[in-house]
DNA sequence: ATCAAATGTCACACATTTGAGAAATATTTA
DNA sequence: TAAATATTTCTCAAATGTGTGACATTTGAT
């Protein structure tokens, strides 16, 4: 793939995550290429768009999936799982809505809302090993404690935009926060 | 204020919010009315934003303000805070972000700006003062608990969306959640 | 220096969105 | 019921956005 290309990708996520009716001219400008020139790398704008949620499916997954086999411990595995989500950025928030919300179709036959599945069943499997583990408080569903995840990593994502600090501090609080908002 | 304009208010809040650019008619037509009557209300899409804008400052900061004045007792503040801003639903995250922005030149002479700041200041100083009554971690600084404060507001008001639960209960899953994260 | 590929410029047709006038219809109020 | 007010319907012109062809310019490799 060109490096044209991957950029046009990138502005279009950071674009239509904030807009998604925004006109491609703003998209071109932030890729810094003209329209036309966008208009040849993608017949239009729904591919376009196509291309863009693809392009969140595939990087989000991997980042989880790497995160989930880096080890066995669950502890382990779930503080991988908030930095990996913390990493993909704004891209975490849309990949999360996309399959959240309500209109929606989820069906385990298309393969990313099976990935998708696959990655929040060993969520919930890790959640509730840790539960009985007494790690975390049971008196919070698996479901409750995947909505704070993706909260909590929306935020930090913030305020690596907002905040001077460095960020590396910031992931350090965010799981700092999260075990122990979690913890029993 | 008539209902029909409070309606159409309301209404691209809600469309605005999930797509800025989003058509006029999808505004119309979630308030059930038609396009033309929505003219007749709004000079023009950029007023419409503005008030959407001014509407949302205000009922946010209503809230708030409320919160905090509700109590003497720091602890008390800080969790009508959470429930108001979750009350506010989407709009409380817009609220928050209007101010954030890299884009918002941020001023005090601003009167939206300066209320902003007020609650703010508020927030900080009630955050201070159970830090020093060892109620709440002086390992995070007043900056990140603001961030993990609206990112618990964020992620209860996405669950009441997604999941079935008595959206009370989910309430108090976020107070739970969140008064363990920052306690020392 | 030359060539090919990538990108930009300009012009165009077409689609959608926007904002508003005029008259018909519905709704509220006296 | 009658008048006043609000809303809809239909219409249209202007503005904006979209996608593409023809050709000029730039860039980078050889």
């Amino acid at each position: 793939m060109t490096d044209t290309k991957k950029r046009i990708i990138e502005s279009a996520i950071k674009i239509f995550n904030e807009d998604l009716s925004a006109p491609l001219q703003k998209v071109a400008d932030n890729a810094a290429v003209t329209r036309r020139t966008l208009h040849r790398y993608f017949k239009d704008r729904s591919q376009l768009v196509a291309i863009c949620k693809q392009a969140i499916e595939t990087s989000c997954k991997k980042a989880m999936i790497a995160a989930i086999k880096s080890s066995d411990e669950p502890i382990i595995q779930l503080e991988r799982m908030l930095y990996a989500g913390i990493d993909c950025g704004s891209k975490y928030a849309t990949f999360y809505k996309m399959h959240q919300k309500a209109d929606h179709t989820h069906t385990h036959q298309n393969k990313n809302c099976a990935d998708y599945d696959y990655i929040y069943n060993q969520f919930q499997h890790i959640i509730i090993k840790l539960q009985k583990e007494r790690k975390v408080s049971s008196a919070m569903s698996p479901e409750w404690i995947q909505v704070l995840h993706s909260g909590i990593i929306d935020s930090t994502v913030n305020a690596r935009e907002t905040t001077t600090k460095n960020f590396e501090d910031i992931k350090e609080l965010a799981w700092t926060s999260y075990s122990k908002a979690i913890a029993p």
